[in-house]
RNA sequence: UCCGCGAUAGCUCAACGGUGGAGCAUCCGGCUGUUAACCGGAGGGUUGUAGGUUCGAAUCCUACUCGCGGAGCCA
């Protein structure tokens, strides 16, 4: 291979010849000069091919290369003449690997059918490209965090035989002779049998949802971070939930300018994710609510619309509390001075981008749990190992899970969850 | 599952009952330290599928297929 040089160190060679090696993302020429970005992954740089300095007849051959043409180029890199801080390359000669014949997808627009009907090729685009980096560092900043807070990372399985919380909303395959195996929908109840065994875990991997959702907040597939804690109740549920958050947000502003600039991100709206968040109760959410004219049943459980109208006052994300106890799941603790209400939370992301996490304290005492999983017509022997939990040393433990694509899609400003994922799954996509 | 919207050139769209167009892309030519470059020319179409109304349908009607985003559900 040749000794390349990637387009992210170039300020480290400026006066000396070095090899690029990469693709053709635009290319403009004329008799004089011609002019070649290209992509490398690391970056983009401006190659400039003049008649005088070219050799091996480049600047003749220059029409050969194509949009997404791989090549070589060697040249000297060189201050750009108008830009400060920008470096090209006064190009000498180049290589080409393979020359690309009609690449699809063109500088100018497209459609997102057209474009997510070759995500392949997509991704090589300024605009995905960014969001994925910004993706990249979201995940190392929610390792970072656990990481250095006493959190050990707990895999939990993908492969169940337990619905969790009902089958209709599981893909289900053949599992030998053992029935039906779903892919997890969450890895909670495994993440409480490993905070029983480490005080502190949190899984994070693909899980997935097989409802119909049509909208530009689900994917079928998607990944989620999933805290659970020892000796934890609801506040400090919340107290982490929000501290995490702030510490997420404070990487990407420190390490991902360039890109959130690309993505023309408003920078503001994230510079006021600070600590403390709003924390309302559903009750008192109701209220606003119905001050803003909607009318709402105490109840009934809240729809994407009615979250964002509760979180529309506030800069930063709002905590909304104690929901009603027919509308959550059967694992969360009833709240003891008022069984209507669990210990629940939601944090519900600011610019109407709703819900990033659900969390919960939950229910520790088996006899309260195992009346919910009958209330609930849920069969009892698939939980009987989580009902364990509560045999063995039951403690007050709480946890929240987030969704990872709906943090890159809010972070980055996205218009839709598709963007925020390499591949998305959605309902009418499982290719490419 | 329900509600709404849509399908026209390779791409993004216009034409809304009377001979299917534009920009971009492609090819040819010109010009330029250019940068979603620009200027001129050329090629490019069974208007999603099937039926119906009409002298005449991309356009109106019906059914179907596919897609979109909203509800529900959730992260």
């Amino acid at each position: 291979m040749k000794d390349r040089v990637e387009v992210r160190s170039l300020k480290d060679h400026v006066g000396e010849e070095v090899t690029l090696g990469g693709w053709c993302y635009n290319s403009r020429g004329s008799k004089n000069v011609k002019f070649l970005q290209l992509r490398d992954g690391s970056g983009t740089v401006q190659c400039v091919f003049g008649g005088n300095s070219a050799q091996n007849n480049a600047f003749e051959r220059f029409d050969e290369i194509t949009q997404e043409t791989s090549l070589y180029v060697t040249g000297v890199v060189v201050k750009h003449p108008k830009k400060e801080g920008v470096y090209e390359i006064d190009a000498r000669d180049f290589e080409i690997i393979q020359v690309a014949v009609d690449y699809p997808i063109t500088p100018k627009e497209h459609g997102i059918d057209f474009l997510f009907d070759r995500r392949h090729l997509h991704l090589r685009s300024s605009r995905p490209h960014a969001i994925i980096r910004v993706r990249h560092r979201i995940i190392k900043a929610i390792r970072d965090y656990f990481d250095s807070h006493g959190f050990t990372l707990l895999d939990s399985p993908i492969l169940t035989a337990n619905a969790g919380e009902g089958t209709s909303t599981l893909f289900a395959t053949d599992y030998f002779d053992l029935g039906k195996a779903f892919l997890a929908q969450t890895g909670q109840l495994y993440g409480e049998a490993g905070a029983m065994a480490f005080g502190k875990v949190y899984t994070f991997g693909p899980t997935f949802r097989a409802e119909k959702s049509k909208t530009r907040r689900h994917l079928t597939e998607f990944w989620m971070v999933e805290p659970e804690v020892a000796f934890m109740d609801l506040d400090g549920d919340m107290n982490l939930a929000e501290d995490f958050i702030c510490y997420v947000v404070e990487c990407i502003l420190a390490d991902c300018r360039e890109d959130l600039a690309t993505l023309e991100r408003d920078i503001a709206k994230l510079e006021s994710v600070r600590k403390p968040f709003p924390r309302v109760t559903y009750t008192e959410a109701v209220e606003i609510l119905r001050r803003k004219g909607r009318e709402f049943e105490w109840g009934d459980d809240f729809g994407a619309p009615d979250e964002t109208m509760v979180s529309e006052d506030f800069d930063r994300p709002v905590i909304i509390t104690h929901y009603p106890t027919v509308i959550k799941a059967f694992y969360m603790k009833r709240d003891p001075d008022n069984p209507k209400v669990v210990k629940a939370m939601d944090v519900i992301a600011p610019e109407g981008y709703g819900e990033i996490i659900g969390g919960s304290q939950r229910e520790d005492d088996i006899d309260l749990l195992r009346e919910r999983i009958e209330h609930e017509k849920l069969p009892m022997e698939v939980f009987e190992w989580y009902l364990d939990l509560r045999r063995y040393g039951s403690v007050p433990h709480a946890g929240f899970g987030m969704g990872l694509e709906r943090m890159v899609a809010w972070l980055c400003g996205l218009e839709h969850i598709r963007e925020a994922i390499p591949f998305p799954r959605t309902l009418a996509r499982l290719t490419p």
